[in-house]
DNA sequence: AACCAACAAATTGTCGACAAAGTTACAGTA
DNA sequence: TACTGTAACTTTGTCGACAATTTGTTGGTT
């Protein structure tokens, strides 16, 4: 899922896409160390390009390096979990605020629609809300900050992180009714214009997904 | 100013400091390009440690790349200062918040003394305090937030941009008798384990701040 | 058996050269 | 003169080879 336009244009743009997407699938098991030259006979590219997608991958939080050793994956942890939703919680909190100030109104009017769409796939039980329908929602109100450093930090930084917390915990479970509601009062909170209030609607109902991500983080690992 | 524990290992790594330090020093001007070729024979080392030395430039914000066309040091606008500022008042206040819960008794009471001998440094009318000694009171607390993606976010990430600004603004003036003031305020919301309070209080520190220097720009720009 | 040192193997870091893409200059045409 | 297409040139992207560092092994000594 590159749900954004990041069309890749060099060859070390597609090998950290798909390096990326590997790691995040878990298709490369965490923890696993990154070899270059296994890599870069595995992909059919030099090492150099494989440098540049470690490097990459590197400052997205997705792989740890030491120098004149090698990267490693990082390995999913619960104090990493609860890392990463405080740095969750404060940043999109923020954007909630400022896209309460800077959305356009088309902009707030799309985000109503998405969100009315998601309740009919909640009505009709598809469990496609909580994976694709949650993201989406949350990219929008991410790109509706304008803010530049937060958008690029979020989305190329630690989003795919979250994802792969998501999708190796085999995300799906309850919460996909609750999260609806939430969803709605933000956008209610936006659509009024008060900042204040939509940034607190975040930080709390991010608060209220990391409660329940890291239950199946209790249950999943030993 | 290397004011952590950033010892360079590779020849990437001493070109990366070096370079960093040149940008946000104004040595290199914002703006200008990059030219590899250029910095390679400038710096008597391959293409190659040049490349990896932008590619974390650009991960710390300082430059921006495009594929196939080359790299140019970011420039300083006020859009951009906004922008910058509202990520910091978002992640700091989360660290004073998250320092409030996870500083050691003896790490606060290390806080407490670097802020009294700060307070001697004022009295005394040196104007050392601003730029060190805010930086470090700053440090201390992000360090003490305990959280790592905070952590490298913020002193990997955007403060050397903050640092940026400063330096190329010509931090001093008024404004360091009123900080000192918010400084010791936020440590005995800390020392009283007052987590929500110590993120409020740093939160209004960033924005004053922000005022400050926004007028700075406002004059020093065209 | 445990420890240390020297050596061997494998991996990462660095380099110069070639390939590909973008930029500029110039000539030709309308 | 303005515009367009081509060609030369410059810059970035990619590659394979060599250098430097770390890791693993073997041999010897206590």
């Amino acid at each position: 899922m590159t749900f954004f336009n990041e069309q890749p244009i060099t060859s070390a743009d597609k090998t950290f896409f798909q390096l990326r997407k590997e790691i995040v699938e878990g298709e490369i098991v965490q923890g696993s160390k990154l070899s270059e030259t296994e890599l870069s006979t595995k992909y059919s590219v030099s090492r150099a390009v494989i440098r540049e997608a470690i490097n990459r991958l590197e400052a997205s939080h997705l792989v740890e390096r030491k120098a004149n050793v090698g990267a490693r994956v990082v390995s999913l942890t619960a104090e990493g979990l609860l890392e990463l939703y405080q740095v969750r919680e404060s940043l999109e909190g923020m954007a909630a605020r400022l896209a309460a100030l800077n959305m356009t109104d088309q902009e707030i009017t799309d985000l109503q629609s998405l969100l009315s769409s998601h309740f009919n796939e909640v009505k009709s039980g598809e469990s496609y809300y909580q994976e694709a329908g949650d993201v989406d929602f949350h990219y929008r109100i991410i790109l509706g900050s304008k803010n530049k450093h937060l958008i690029s930090m979020l989305l190329d930084g630690i989003y795919h992180l979250v994802r792969m917390y998501r999708v190796q915990l085999g995300m799906s479970g309850p919460r996909v009714t609750t999260a609806y509601d939430e969803h709605k009062h933000i956008v209610q909170a936006i659509c009024n214009r008060d900042a204040e209030l939509a940034e607190m609607l975040m930080r709390r109902h991010i608060l209220y997904s990391k409660s329940s991500i890291e239950n199946k983080l209790e249950h999943t690992m030993q």
